[in-house]
DNA sequence: TCAAAAGTGTTGTGTGTACACCCATGG
DNA sequence: CCATGGGTGTACACACAACACTTTTGA
């Protein structure tokens, strides 16, 4: 059997220096139902066939690492999905895949609540899970159960320091929306009119619509936008359409934050 | 010519993969004449011969990131450095060698200003260089200059959060120093007095040592250790020792926080 | 005795928190 | 008119910045 057709990249790389596969796995991130969800697909291939893991896979030649993740959701979710896409780090090569030595880097989605079309390639599908119910370890293949602590872990972090809590809301949402997504991904309640008071306050979070919600209970809520056009998947310029590799790029900060509870 | 023996990782990995050579880069950053400092070597090889870049090469087989990056310093600076080494992230692999697609993991060191033993291998000499004259674009080799860039900026807000501003000092030091530390990282001045109530009433980061110094000008001042022993290279357990390969395990945080003056 | 550096006391200002209270809608 | 949720006013506690002041050494 002749070997396949792989274009091998580093040609002029010294001798001795080690050529590896790389994969990209996503942590992707939602708020339903009051309560954060990661995007996890169920393996159909070995190793960990059956396993619950996180989507992702190999690095093509000539792609870019986060083009490599979103061509990965999209082929596992069976859409683009929107949403911010950040680097998480790098884990590997040793000791984390029965193969062999495989490079894997990990990037995190802060996405809205966006429907999947159940058409996976090499994955028997992908559906939403509770975090709560897959962050002990050993519940995923691989390292997976590690990447998703870490990614949980920045998300937390992010929503204090920077105004990414809106990347999990649509186009247009009300401080009480806001307010649950902090309450899930904080896992903390909140007290509703201090967070009003704060986030409307807050430079560089929030932008009037002048509209209002109608048809629920109780008086009608302000519409907001997000301030910031969070660099994404879909935004114009953004890590993915400009090839731009490397982690993340500190986005607008908040200041004050708005700092979790702490214990 | 016989081709080199390349012991090439991932055989059972699908085809279509890339192999990708992959490089450490480590940001080294110091404290000495309360200026920040990072190790720079000028590269005794094309590319980029004769300019300044950030130690590093190329990860070899069977090795892990982090093992890597210590052997790289070891070779580059002449010495083990001590310190805290934690990744930063993860760069390429297009558009940032001009042999070709190399994917690029970065590191972050924090270290007391060691000595360097001028004895590079493949580099004509390895030495500290104050971050504000190499901080503008294009000073350094390949993408160097946005690695450096990230990890200062990295290095700033860790300090803000996290006991690491003690990484930069030697194993006793005095609250003076200290707050030299975190002058010289955020480039301002701190209030002795306020500091020193700060820094001595926040739980986690110092120990008393019950011991003073003696022979400087003025009132003999307490020496502390750091009340944490930050995961770093010379530390048992740590990150390098076990081959623990993903980025920053969160250590412990600083609570309340020493924040930097907002402009 | 003076200069220099370390460390403490005190006070004004601001920010977070808790919660009383008012506003606007649907049933 | 009442329930429901949105939003404002206000008092208290706490934390930080500013700076006067004391302590302890070397010259």
């Amino acid at each position: 059997m002749p070997p396949p057709s792989r274009p091998v990249a580093g040609a002029e790389v010294p001798p001795g220096a080690a050529l590896l596969p790389v994969t990209v796995d996503v942590v992707a991130l939602t708020v339903r139902d009051d309560a954060l969800h990661v995007l996890l697909v169920e393996r159909g291939v070995e190793p960990f066939r059956g396993a619950l893991a996180l989507p992702g896979g190999f690095v093509l030649p000539g792609e870019g690492l986060a083009a490599a993740a979103t061509r990965e959701l999209a082929e596992e979710a069976g859409i683009a999905p929107p949403g911010y896409l950040e680097q998480l780090g790098t884990y590997g090569p040793l000791g984390r895949d029965p193969r062999g030595p495989v490079l894997s880097v990990a990037y995190l989605l802060l996405a809205p609540d966006f429907g999947l079309v159940r058409a996976g390639s090499d994955a028997a599908g992908a559906a939403w899970h509770p975090v709560a119910d897959v962050l002990d370890p050993g519940a995923l293949g691989f390292d997976h159960g590690r990447i998703l602590a870490d990614g949980v872990e920045r998300a937390r972090s992010k929503l204090e320091y920077s105004p990414l809590a809106t990347a999990f809301c649509g186009p247009e949402f009300t401080v009480a929306e806001l307010r649950r997504v902090y309450e899930a991904v904080w896992g903390v309640r909140l007290d509703p009119r201090n967070f009003s008071r704060k986030a409307t306050g807050t430079p560089g979070l929030l932008v009037e619509t002048g509209r209002f919600t109608s048809g629920g209970a109780g008086r009608p809520a302000a519409l907001y936008r997000a301030a910031v056009r969070a660099p994404g998947i879909q935004g114009v310029g953004g890590s993915a359409a400009t090839g731009d590799d490397g982690p993340a790029s500190v986005p607008v900060v908040l200041d004050p934050p708005l700092l979790r509870p702490r214990s």
